[in-house]
RNA sequence: CGGGAAGUAGCUUAGCUUGGUAAAGCGCUACGUUCGGGACGUAGAGACCGCAAGUUCAAAUCUUGUCUUCCCGACCA
C-alpha cells in the first residue's frame, strides 16, 4: 500500500475520553474510531491487524481439525427461552422486534444456534466427535464499556464448539482446543496466563481463562510463586488459616461508641485483628443473610453465590437490614438475631473473637461458635497476596489480566435443554457432551497494544502488524530517492511481503513519527545514501539499526519475516 | 445501577466564579522560506458554545430538565 492517495490519517494529540494506553494509541494511529460508547469503526490499518489475528486463529483452528461456519447475528429470541438463558442474560441482550412483532435479539453468544446446527448431523455415536467454529460479531449491551477495544458492545469473537459422546472423548477435544489456543497466542506474542475461572452464565463443569497480563486488567489473577497454580480470584480457593484453640471464655457486651469499621474496633478494644469477625449483610434472592468473615478478609460474592446456590447475591441496603435488626451496619453480629448465618472456614477456626452485638454502639467479646447457630460454612473470602498456595504451600501473588480467551467444558447443559441427543452402541438415547471455546479478536489486538506499546506508539509483533515492512522516503522530490523506493516497494511486493510505502510529500520527521506510531516492525529508510546504494534498516523495537546495501536488502529482510 | 468528572472549530483545550453572541495551539487552504525525528513567517477558511426550556434588555457563562462521553465501583463468556 502506498500512503499517498490512501485513507490514512494519524492524530497528534492524545484522545480525550480514551484514557487506556491501547485505546488512545489505536485511535491516534487511525486504526479505529469510536462511534458510540463501546462501538468502534475499523479503519484500513486497524482492519488489517484484526484480520491478521483472525487468520492466525483460523489457521490454528483448522489445524486442530475444526470446521468454519457462520451463524447469523440476528437470532429469534425463543431459542434463548428454550435454553433458559433469556433471563440470565437480561439487559445485556440487545432486543428487537420484526414487522410482525416477533422478538429477535442480536446474538450475545451462539451456543444455542450451534446446537441447532449440530442436530442436523448428530444421530448416532458414529457422528462424533467434531468441532465447528465461526469468527463473528457478538452484541452485548454492557453496563460499562471501557478501555477502548477491551470491553465493547459489539465485538468480534471466534467461538468454537466441540461435540462428543461423553466426557472422556470430550476431554480430548477440550485439550486439542487448549493446544490450539496456546499456539495462537504464542504466534501473536501475547504474554498470557491460564487460570481457573467461574463458569458464570455459560454454565458447565469447568472453565479456564486465557488472561493477557497488563496493568489495566479487569481480572485479578492469583498465581503461585513455586508451582503452576493459576486461578481467577473469583474462584481461587483459600487455605484457611489455623489459630490456636483457646478455652471458651464468657461472652461479654462492651461499649464501642462510634466504631463503624474493623479498624475502629481494633483501635478501641486493643484487639488483635485476628480476633475480630466482620459481619456482612447480603440479600440472596431476596432473603437476608449474615455472612461472617475474619476481620481482615474480603468477602467473595461468587463463592457466596455458589455456596448458597443463589442467583441474585447483592449487598443488603439499609432498608433490608431494618427488617431483621435495629442495629446499624457497624454493630452487627451473629448472636441473638433471627437470620441465616453463613461463616467462612477461617471463622470456624477462631475462638473468643470480637463481633457486633446487634445493638448500635456495642460489640461482644469472647464470642464462640457455640453462641449462635451456623446455617452454612464454606470458603467465602478472597485470597490475598502472601497467602499459602492451596496446592503446594508456596506464596500467592497477584497479576492483573484481560480475558482474551476462555474454554468451557459445558457438559450436557445445552444438549439436554435443547434436545441434542444421539443413540449409543446399545441403542440408548443420550445427550451430547459439549465444550465451547472463545477468543476475543479485537481484545487480543488491544491486549497486545497494551503490552507492547512504548512512548512512540504501537509496537506490533511481525505476524499481526498491518504491514511487515515500511519504506520511508526522506525526500519524494528527489528523483533518485523516489525511484529507488518505488523499485524496492515493487520487489518486496513480488516477494509476497506486506509493505507500506510512505510516498507522501511530508517532512522526514512526520514520516518517522507516523511509522513509529502505527508500529510497523521493520523500516527501510531511503535517504541521501540511496544514490550510493545504501539503505537504512531499523526495527521498531530498536534492536536493529543498521545500513544495508540496496542489492542485499531483500535478503536481509527475509531473515526476519 | 451508585459515586465522580466532562461536553466550546476536524483534534486538544481556555473563557464560566463576577452575564454584554467567542480565544489559543495543533490540523486545514494560499504564498514565501525551509527540508533526516511531529519546521517557521504572513494571510485565510472553519463554532447557531451537546440539546431543550427558564431567568434577563442581554446567556458559552445563572437555573431546571434532558442526552452523550469518560473515570471509580456494581455487573460481566
Amino acid at each position: 500500500m502506498k500512503l499517498s492517495n490512501s485513507f490514512f490519517y494519524t492524530i497528534r494529540d492524545d484522545i480525550k475520553d480514551e484514557d487506556s494506553k491501547s485505546g488512545n494509541l489505536l485511535v491516534r494511529s487511525g486504526m479505529v474510531k469510536k462511534e458510540a460508547s463501546g462501538v468502534y469503526m475499523f479503519m484500513p490499518m486497524g482492519l488489517r491487524v484484526k484480520r491478521k489475528i483472525e487468520n492466525i486463529i483460523r489457521d490454528e483452528m483448522d489445524k486442530a481439525g475444526a470446521n468454519e461456519v457462520l451463524m447469523p447475528a440476528l437470532i429469534p429470541s425463543d431459542i434463548f427461552h428454550k435454553s433458559h438463558r433469556y433471563d440470565s442474560f437480561g439487559p445485556d441482550m440487545f432486543k428487537l422486534k420484526d414487522r410482525n412483532d416477533r422478538e429477535f435479539c442480536l446474538g450475545p453468544t451462539h451456543e444455542e444456534l450451534f446446537v441447532m446446527a449440530a442436530k442436523e448431523k448428530i444421530k448416532s455415536y458414529r457422528d462424533m466427535p467434531f468441532n465447528i467454529y465461526q469468527i463473528q460479531d457478538k452484541f452485548r449491551d454492557e453496563a460499562r464499556p471501557r478501555f477502548g477495544l477491551i470491553r465493547t458492545r459489539e465485538f468480534t469473537m471466534k467461538d468454537a464448539y466441540s461435540f462428543d459422546t461423553d466426557s472422556n472423548t470430550g476431554e480430548v477435544s477440550y485439550q486439542k482446543m487448549v493446544t490450539a489456543y496456546k499456539n495462537a497466542f504464542y504466534r501473536m506474542e501475547i504474554d498470557y496466563r491460564i487460570v481457573k475461572a467461574d463458569t458464570g452464565v455459560m454454565g458447565g463443569d469447568l472453565s479456564e481463562e486465557f488472561q493477557a497480563v497488563t496493568d489495566i486488567g479487569e481480572d485479578i489473577l492469583v498465581m503461585c510463586d513455586s508451582c503452576s497454580f493459576g486461578s481467577n480470584i473469583e474462584v481461587a480457593p483459600v487455605q484457611a488459616e489455623e489459630f490456636e484453640k483457646e478455652d471458651k471464655k464468657e461472652m461479654e457486651l462492651v461499649e464501642t461508641p462510634g466504631a463503624k469499621t474493623i479498624e475502629d474496633i481494633v483501635g478501641l478494644l486493643k484487639a488483635d485483628i485476628s480476633k475480630t469477625v466482620k459481619t456482612l449483610v447480603y440479600s440472596v434472592d431476596g432473603e437476608i443473610i449474615f455472612a461472617l468473615v475474619k476481620g481482615d478478609r474480603e468477602l467473595n460474592e461468587t463463592k457466596l453465590r455458589k455456596l448458597l446456590k443463589g442467583n441474585d447475591v447483592v449487598l443488603a441496603t439499609e432498608e433490608d437490614l431494618k427488617k431483621v435488626t435495629d442495629a446499624s451496619f457497624g454493630s452487627l453480629g451473629p448472636v441473638g438475631v433471627d437470620v441465616k448465618i453463613v461463616i467462612d472456614n477461617e471463622v470456624a477456626n477462631m475462638s473468643n473473637f470480637v463481633c457486633g452485638a446487634n445493638k448500635t454502639g456495642y460489640h461482644y467479646i469472647n464470642v464462640n461458635l457455640s453462641d449462635f447457630q451456623v446455617y452454612r460454612q464454606g470458603d467465602i473470602v478472597n485470597v490475598r497476596e502472601g497467602d499459602t498456595c492451596p496446592h503446594c504451600g508456596g506464596r500467592i501473588y497477584f497479576k492483573k489480566g484481560i480475558e482474551i480467551g476462555n474454554t468451557f467444558k459445558l457438559g450436557t447443559k445445552y444438549s439436554e435443554a435443547l434436545d441434542l441427543n444421539y443413540l449409543d452402541e446399545e441403542n440408548n438415547l443420550k445427550p451430547v457432551y459439549m465444550g465451547c471455546y472463545g477468543i476475543g479478536v479485537a481484545r487480543c489486538m488491544a491486549a497486545i497494544a497494551e503490552q507492547k506499546a512504548d512512548e512512540h506508539g504501537l509496537v506490533w509483533s511481525k505476524e499481526i502488524a498491518p504491514f511487515s515492512v515500511g519504506i520511508t522516503v526522506i525526500n519524494m522530490n528527489d528523483e533518485k530517492q523516489s525511484s529507488v523506493a518505488l523499485k524496492l516497494y515493487e520487489n518486496l511486493n513480488k516477494e509476497g511481503i506486506d509493505v507500506l510505502l510512505d510516498d507522501r510529500d511530508e517532512r522526514a520527521g512526520v514520516k518517522f513519527k507516523d511509522m513509529d506510531l502505527i508500529g510497523i516492525p521493520y523500516r527501510i529508510t531511503v535517504g541521501k545514501k540511496s544514490s550510493d546504494g545504501i539503505l537504512e534498516f531499523k526495527s521498531r523495537d530498536g534492536k536493529i539499526d543498521t545500513e544495508v546495501s540496496s542489492d542485499k536488502i531483500i535478503d536481509e529482510i527475509k531473515k526476519y519475516i
